[in-house]
Parts: structure tokens; C-alpha cells; sequence
DNA sequence: AGGAAAAATTGAAGTAGTTCAAGCAATTTG
DNA sequence: CAAATTGCTTGAACTACTTCAATTTTTCCT
């Protein structure tokens, strides 16, 4: 099994249209390593996402803080997901959100102006992104569905159901924001406490 | 001002990629112009969701049933918006939700092989649909946010500010659960009776 | 390893929003 | 136009979940 991250990154785009040698080479090239420790931000409001972020090693997350100051987690990634402030990037206008590393992580960013170039230079890395935005859209439409049909308990079970290692690496406040409800709930509904 | 539903959506699409007449004739000639009644369904739960619809006369909403036979509204759509159950289009599986027309409607629809086939005939169509993508994940994103961090009526007063016009066209109980709440508490909203 | 800080737990009190039920208004359809 | 259906309103009772506060557990850091 290959360690080496852009090697990781290959195969990841691979999957979504097979590319040449030279192709995954001009591909590649744009993205740059970063090591990211715990705590460490990546994306702050008001300053713009420079950056779409790939996870090769490690778990970050993205919360936006309401006027009360209360942290509402709106993503996760772990390795093989992509993060970054979705609205912020793609309109390059400044982030609501904070994105920050829940462990150490070692991440391949991509800047804006490459994708833009990248996209117009290959049909096929037109395609990539194209899909990449498909997905996203499909996956919040689910969650967008969730949050409106089913209760806390429920959300819950469904997220420990599909992503079950996933589980024990966020910590339980982050998790209850991002299924829609508070750390003290949560905890009562891990220990049947309701 | 033209009328024609064809050219309609020519602007819609040269907007997001600048089209030859030839690429223009390519592209409008995979829609099909359909007529939809109030009440009538396009999409319904455990078929395929075959197309991809553009409203051009009309107003359209998606919904999915809960266990308790509730309706959650999911998406609505009014002239130059799209809807389809994405998940069903996108991955071409059965639709969990219903798409239905809140008035007598006008839609253009484009199949999913005609779809694809587009995509891969040409940089530009896919570049198109790669933008539609985007925007339909910022979208989400920010509603995603605004359900996670938002009381009902800050919820309502933002969709009221930013579709006043459309506000009038919905139905009440549908607005309600597209908002996350019921339709009782939304007329006390609309009443100051909270 | 040990002290400090951060996170999780628990119960009690409170509240934003739901459910129910009944009446009223508006719209649709024959 | 009348009758029926559908949608909207209102208040009262309820509940799923929040907030608060105090304690315990876990993690972090040198």
C-alpha cells in the first residue's frame, strides 16, 4: 500500500476519470503539501478560501459561530474527503466559516486560480471537478433531507450507521452541532439517558 | 421580449458558457418542452428520476413523505430555476421524493443519456453543468447553515427578504416545511402571534 | 507522571416549536 | 353558483430539545 500522498491523490482523481501519465503530472503539480497540527486553521472569516483541501492523513472540520457564540459545525473530512468554505472558494468572495484540523493532518491544497486554469486547459479535469460538485450536491441534498425529517435520535443513529469509524475521532460537541443539536443531548442520547 | 421557451433557456445557458449558434442548436435540441397541470407529479418515489427540468412558465415543488405520511418540502423551483430529485438523476436510482407543479407549468426537460452524452461531446456543455453543480452545492451549503444556526422566524424573515415575489406563489403549508417548521407555527409567525 | 484544561455527564428547570381540535376563508370543480 | 375540498387561523395542551450549573472524566502539556 503507497504511503506518498500524491500517489493517494492519484488514484482518488483516477477514480473519477482516468487520466495519462502526463495529465496526472499537470494535475498534481498544482496541488501542495501541507502539514496541518491540531487546532491549526486553515480558513478564517472574512479572509477568502484560497483553497480546496484533499485529506490524505488526519480530520478537520469547517463551523461557522452564530451571535451567541456557539460553534455549529457544518462539515467534517476525514482522508479521502475534500473540505474547504464551499461558498467562499467557489464565488472567491471572503469565508463565513472557520475550518480547523480536529488531529494532526497532512492535507493537498489546490488554489482557486490553478482549478480555474486546470479547468480550462482538459475537458477530462473539467469532468473531475464536475463530478466532485455533483457529489457534494447529492450528499447535502441527503443531509437537507435528515435534518427536516427525522428527529435527533434518529440522525444520530443514522450518522453512527454509515460512518461508524468515523465516530470516535470527533469530539461529541462537534458531532452535536453538526447533526443539529446540543453536546448534553447527545450524551443522554449515547447513554439512554432519554 | 421573447417568449419562446427555447430561447429562454439559450440565454440561461450562454450565461454560464458562451455557445456557437451550432453548439446552441446541439445543446436545445436534447429538451423536450412538456406541460405540467397543477397537482400533476413528474417525478415519484421508487421510479427513476429520467430528467433534469427547467421551469419556464410556472412554479414546481419536491417533496418527500415521512413515516407518519407528513410532507417536507425539499426544493422549489419558479421560472429559470431547475429541479429534479438529485440524487435520483445524478447516481440514475429510484427517487425518494415527489416533484409536483404548484401552478400549471412550462418545463424543458433534458434526459440523462442525452445528458451525459452532452457532457462528453464537448468542454463547453460540460463546463455548464459542472457550474449548475457548483451552484446547487453553495446553495445547499447555505441553507444547510441557516437551518443549523436560525430560529423559525429568522428563517422565514430571510426567505421573505431575499424571494419576495415568490413568497405569494407557495402555499403555506409547503413554505413551512421547506422552512423546518409547521404550518400552524408559521401563520403565528406571519401574524405576530408569537 | 502530575497539574491544568477541555470535554463529557447528569438532573432540574425552561422554552421554542408541535400537535390537536375546531372554526373560518378561499379556491376548485361540477 | 353551490357544494366540496383544501388551506389558513387560533388557542390550549404538550413535548422534544435547550439551557444552566455542578461534578466527573478524559486529554493535554511540560
Amino acid at each position: 500500500m503507497n504511503t506518498d500522498p500524491y500517489a493517494i491523490l492519484q488514484t482518488h482523481l483516477q477514480s473519477r476519470a482516468p487520466l495519462t501519465t502526463e495529465e496526472c503530472e499537470t494535475m498534481l503539480s498544482r496541488f501542495r503539501l501541507k502539514k496541518v497540527k491540531r487546532k491549526q486553521f486553515i480558513i478564517q472569516p472574512e479572509y477568502v478560501a484560497k483553497y480546496r483541501n484533499y485529506v490524505v492523513q488526519g480530520a478537520l472540520r469547517a463551523y461557522v459561530t452564530d451571535e451567541n457564540g456557539i460553534d455549529n459545525t457544518i462539515q467534517f473530512a476525514v482522508e479521502d474527503w475534500w473540505i474547504t468554505d464551499y461558498n467562499s472558494y467557489i464565488y472567491q468572495q471572503p469565508a463565513t466559516m472557520f475550518v480547523t484540523a480536529i488531529e494532526d493532518s497532512l492535507i493537498l491544497q489546490l488554489d482557486f486560480e490553478s482549478e480555474k486554469m486546470l479547468k480550462a486547459a482538459n475537458h477530462k479535469f473539467e469532468t473531475i471537478f464536475r463530478i466532485m460538485a455533483e457529489r457534494t450536491a447529492a450528499f447535502q441534498q441527503r443531509r437537507i433531507i435528515s435534518a427536516l425529517t427525522r428527529t435527533a435520535k434518529e440522525r444520530y443513529q443514522d450518522f453512527a450507521d454509515r460512518y461508524p469509524l468515523v465516530l470516535n475521532r470527533l469530539p461529541q460537541y462537534s458531532l452535536a452541532s453538526y447533526l443539529g443539536m446540543s453536546t448534553e443531548f447527545l450524551s443522554k442520547i449515547r447513554n439512554n439517558k432519554v
